[in-house]
DNA sequence: ATTAAAAATGCAATCGATTGCATGGATATA
DNA sequence: TATATCCATGCAATCGATTGCATTTTTAAT
């Protein structure tokens, strides 16, 4: 039950009095090598078990060929969506991808973001947690030229490819959605405004409601970090306003499943009295009572795109001559909680 | 904006005037070296902007402080809890976890496993893919000491530690509490027999039948994959047959809620008509109308343990005389599908 | 048959950190 | 003072694959 002693190209090489170098390019198919060698060191390797050292291999060349990921949580449905889509481009073009949460936690993200730098991923996709507002630990990447693309939540001070969805746009037909049902007092759940996504739903159900010639004074806007207890909080706070909105827009579903649990408690008729829109599309918006209205975002194409970009960078090793920021469609789904 | 060359030990030991072998050891912390030596070293490595390069350390010491985790997906509660639970100890002891998901498929699971080999990780913590019947791809890692250790989906045929909880038990909770609720026609929805855990469900569930003195011939049990859409044909299944449960124990929350699905579209009343319990406290279980019952499971608590293992084995380096498995408890949650 | 060109293979350095063993110096003991 | 002991540091080999350059072999052209 002992090691038995790993193989190397030097063993091959020996058992087939050639040099280790051959060895070496042949089981690369590196085009230097005839047809003929090629053939007989693959099945040595084969016969004497050769396993290649990928430690050696990537000390020597500086690569690993690996991609690494960090999402907010990896348990979001949209998150994990992106992930899929991302492992899916990868594994097709032989890299491996290590997937790293922050749980929106800025130290977190920075000791990974450390962690997989020391680690030397060739590539870092990324979306950044709500808590982050300064960036040095990503230009460390930037710094030596290894290539980052965000997605969804991207950082504006960074140049990178981005991916991402037209949040304005899908706010403003949400918004739109609740105006056409006949809604005047339109209320919105916020997220934290350093982060672009927000501050652009933001914009977009803001434009809304002025192209429509509505106002809302009063609750407004609450911008909080978007748990089900800021939702709790936020929606109380909400009802508890002089004016009380017939609408709620909600930045996310999670917000949105706060505010219908409360307003069902609380004796309220949803859409009746008040409709919402939640935003993310989550599974479990389809599956509560009343079922959430939402937005559905492209989250395995949004990896897949990302992969694409990130492998192609890593190939061509110079940093691309422009950064583009690409974005992909949304889906509005009426469901209950705003269909009369 | 070239890349500047990265400053090694080599580089610190000339500017010092010392061996590099010193270096080397003051940055480890080597207790051989004097106080005042590796003062001087970790200033001038601070000043120098040294960055240890992970991967020829890796590549001489064969290890990479790197654990593998796979799991069947990442966006089930369950099994995101694990992974919390495993980078809560792993990070705090210095380890990084790289993360991947089999989408219970043997050939996607077969394939990271290899690859996680390939890059040496030096230990792997896994539940199995629900396709998953041979072990070649495990073996390798036992073959050559690279611990395992399994988690809720074990593998009897491997030698290695095993966090699972009492699933026999659990099930047996679920359907007596069904029976306490005066049902006497108890159908079970179950899983792949080839994962002990199911079948455990499946046994636990028989045994408490058989300790009421009540059987269920017809329909009895159907085992699928558990996925949506088995379950909505396991239980258009059930209800077509002639005689009619009153009660369902589902072997997970997804098919439970199926079930409901089905069974509300279909004027039945839960739990009046039927009563439904699931199993794994999936967050949806209690967001649904009406609720669902359903077998809490201690993730946080497996990844810590899970981890804990792992990492005590990674240090030892040698094989543990004994391999343990490590029971923990469930607790019942009792909800509106199954409360009259 | 001779030379040029092309193709295939070999040589040897290299990547950067680690580590067993050797060595030099300081301290303690007799 | 001489010798043994300990502590701190240095030397040099090593891990295994890759790669620029040199060399040999083969093929093609005259």
């Amino acid at each position: 039950m002992k090691q038995k002693p790993e193989t190397t190209i030097h063993d091959i090489a020996r058992e087939l009095n050639i040099a280790a170098s051959t060895v070496s390019r042949a089981l690369n198919d590196n085009p230097l090598i005839s047809e003929a060698t090629r053939e007989k060191i693959k099945k040595t390797a084969e016969r004497m078990g050769y396993r290649p050292n990928v430690l050696a291999a990537n000390f020597r060349t500086k690569r690993t060929n690996t991609i690494g990921v960090i999402v907010p949580l990896i348990n979001r449905h949209f998150f994990s969506s992106v992930i899929s889509g991302i492992e899916d481009i990868a594994y097709q073009q032989g890299f491996a991808v290590t997937i790293s949460q922050s749980n929106d936690n800025f130290e977190k993200e920075n000791k990974i973001a450390h962690s997989l730098f020391q680690n030397r991923v060739d590539g870092l996709i990324l979306s950044i947690a709500m808590e982050t507002q300064t960036y040095d630990h990503l230009k460390i990447f930037t710094d030596r030229n290894i290539p980052i693309v965000f997605f969804d939540r991207e950082v504006e001070e960074i140049e990178a490819h981005k991916i991402v969805v037209d949040d304005f746009g899908a706010a403003y037909q949400a918004t739109k959605h609740l105006i056409d049902q006949g809604r005047k007092r339109i209320a919105m759940i916020g997220g934290p405004l350093n982060l672009k996504i927000y501050k652009n739903r933001q914009d977009g159900y803001c434009q809304a409601l002025k192209d429509a010639g509505l106002s809302m004074e009063e609750p407004g806007i609450l911008n909080n970090s978007l748990t089900r207890e800021d939702g709790t909080r936020a929606i109380k706070k909400i009802m508890d306003s002089t004016v009380k909105p017939d609408a709620i827009f909600c930045a996310n579903d999670t917000t949105a499943l706060s505010s219908i649990i409360y307003l069902k408690n609380n004796g309220f008729k949803i859409p009746e009295n008040i409709a919402i829109v939640g935003f993310s599309n989550e599974p479990f918006s389809e599956l509560v009572t009343p079922s959430i209205s939402t937005i559905k975002q492209p989250g395995f194409e949004i990896g897949q795109k990302a992969a694409e970009l990130i492998i192609n960078q890593i190939k061509q090793k110079k940093k691309p001559s422009s950064f583009e920021t690409i974005t992909l469609p949304t889906e509005l789904i009426i469901r209950d909680s705003s269909r009369c």
